[in-house]
DNA sequence: CGCGGGTTTGATGATGCTCAAGCCCGGTGG
DNA sequence: CCACCGGGCTTGAGCATCATCAAACCCGCG
């Protein structure tokens, strides 16, 4: 149940096994079926996942009804609305679970309890945050000076695991064209090879 | 100089004319000029700016030569590349300035010291890095959802302030279009209106 | 006056969308 | 066992949007 958080942990800083057991008293375990929401629009997100197993995504719908996907999260991922979690704002998004999943939930107090109990995890927490902030840059830049085509090869060599897992459907979503524009893209790709 | 810090900082917290004054002294006033680089790709950004005076712009370069710019900053805003900052990476953006500007600049060990010695400063950093959260998620999510005439339109809205002073070239250039095209926007807007 | 930048305009073309139909395939019920 | 769905993917035709290339224009400034 904890030994994927564990390794992600230790990847970042050094704990001893004490203190890892102080951090997962905090969790609580979870189980997800498919087509479960975690959180929706207009909720305060209350608590921040981890995945364990399975799949969800984070998306919004625009004026005109069509999903966006911002971000998915399979093994070893994270995945929250972090400013609705931070400042107790209600989401422009919602959360839900693409494949069944297990997950370790977070809450605000807990979290910081937590990092008085352990204050390896300010360390943690503030190296996911760098993370988050490289990956939301990124994206903007390559979405300002990349074709569809490009950010689609830019997806495959980020993300290869995801993209066996997840219809074409929501990755054409997270690329921000239509699934009938990608089906072409990958036609064309796959001719050249 | 140090009005609109004063002012800036008073929007967010309550400090006494002392905590104030304590703050102040731990950043360095500096005069830019015109086409000046703040920041250059590759270096290490060591400082925070505070714009008093004038206007600057962050962009990223890409592959075959073309910039994109990813912020502005006027009068009462911050620029910097705060992944470069916190984590002492080489930064990939380019800062320079668009108009003859004065900025207070902020280093690391000063910002730090700050906090120790005027701890609400800490809920200052704590809302920007908060407010920059939502930006950049916004900007996603409008990248993904809207045309053109819809981004430029919701530019003017958001930013009215920078539309008068930046060339539309520069916005072009934020947008994610040519100046053409920004152009031809224009004209049939105006045609409508 | 003439240079130089930013902007505008025009013509053309590439990219990706929309609407619509067909296909593939796994699941369900007769 | 097979016919019939239904969802996701593919394909096609036509269209809207935006880029590209090129030229003209405007205007402040040396």
């Amino acid at each position: 149940m904890f030994n994927l958080l564990k390794k992600h942990i230790a990847a970042r800083v050094s704990l001893t096994d004490e203190e890892f057991e102080t951090c997962c008293s905090y969790f609580v375990p979870k189980n997800l079926k498919k087509h479960q929401f975690f959180l929706m629009e207009g909720e305060v997100c209350k608590q921040i996942a981890f995945v364990t197993k399975g799949c969800l995504r984070a998306y919004s719908v625009d004026a005109r009804g069509v999903e966006h996907v911002l971000q998915f999260a399979i093994e070893d991922w994270w995945i929250s609305d972090p400013l609705s979690f931070l400042t107790g704002a209600p989401s422009t998004y919602t959360i839900d679970v693409l494949e069944d999943s297990s997950v370790l939930l977070l809450d605000k107090p807990a979290r910081e309890e937590m990092m008085i109990a352990v204050p390896m995890m300010e360390r943690v927490f503030r190296l996911l945050q760098e993370a988050h902030l490289v990956a939301t840059h990124r994206r903007i830049t390559e979405s300002l000076s990349l074709s569809a085509e490009e950010r689609y090869t830019r997806f495959l060599e980020t993300y290869p695991k995801l993209t066996e897992r997840i219809s074409q459907g929501q990755i054409a979503s997270y690329l921000g064209i239509t699934p009938q524009s990608l089906s072409r893209i990958r036609k064309d790709r796959s001719r050249k090879a």
